[in-house]
DNA sequence: CCTCACGTGTCAAGGTCTTGACACTGGGCA
DNA sequence: TGCCCAGTGTCAAGACCTTGACACGTGAGG
């Protein structure tokens, strides 16, 4: 067959590093925020609320790359616990807002310098421009497979 | 504080850039092993072994960033499609070899391609140069996750 | 006006992975 | 020799997320 290109060994395969690096990242952050009683999903919610308060929980889903389903029990931990308030509520639609409370912006705070932490052990070992290349390829690759298949 | 810095916008987060690249990635090559009947954690283990004939449960968990627990039942489904061999009896301390079978490898060839099709899609956006940057850089940041915190 | 498509919230069911635990083998060390 | 430790396979329980489905509110179109 004339497609008949496979997967390189291992170490040339760009999709392998992603994955380990992807991987490495998520278990850093989850051991830095187990002491704090934070999932990685819930502090992903916390910092997304931060910036855009009143998300929906389907807007919430979609920046943390999950289903909205996923979100629901997410949001109910962090309700029960104080730490967002859910509007009860719609104004416009069916979606109903979401807000840290002072409660979840100080556990933010803390999560976030936390991961913050770990994102800049994780960088360490390259230069400011070699960051900023990073990013920007990783955001070309994601928005590459964004769109559907040719 | 002295150490009160916080994740910063999430377009300069290299660690958000790294979940969202690695999410499409794994969203699409799900898409594409659909059709073939196949896991990404299945498929990632048929390609662990085609390049390393003999490997045991445990190892096959490391290389795919999962628990021996998890492969040990990705082995069972893939032993049941007569994909993959796990050897009666160990012929070194309690670890049982695993190797592909001719079916397994013929499986593997069409996910391969499929697969490698993905990838290439993936890194379009990107010249050989800066992708090997980014494999490169990637790796440098597992490299440095995977040491211990200071 | 009515209908239809779209986005949203919610529930139920199922699967997959993880955490925790136990038993076993082989090698290092006193 | 005897002991302990690291690595492995396996089982059970639980958490988490996903797929599938349904009901509801809004806005565009006929």
């Amino acid at each position: 067959m004339s497609q008949g290109e496979t997967v390189g060994p291992l170490g040339e395969s760009a999709g392998y590093a992603l994955k380990q690096a992807a991987s490495a990242l998520r278990a850093a952050m989850d051991a830095v925020l187990r002491p704090l009683d934070l999932t990685v999903p819930q502090y992903a919610c916390l910092e997304l609320l931060e910036r855009r308060p009143g998300l929906s929980s389907a807007e919430l889903a979609r920046g943390a790359f999950v289903t909205r389903q996923a979100t629901h029990g997410v949001l109910r931990g962090l309700a029960e616990r104080g730490l967002v308030t859910r509007a009860p509520s719609a104004p416009h639609g069916r979606a109903l807002p979401v807000e840290l409370t002072d409660a979840g912006r100080e556990a933010l705070r803390a999560a976030s310098t936390a991961v913050r932490a770990v994102e800049r052990r994780m960088l360490a070992p390259l230069g400011a421009e070699r960051e900023r290349r990073l990013r920007e390829d990783l955001a070309a690759c994601a928005a590459a497979l964004a769109e559907p298949a040719p």
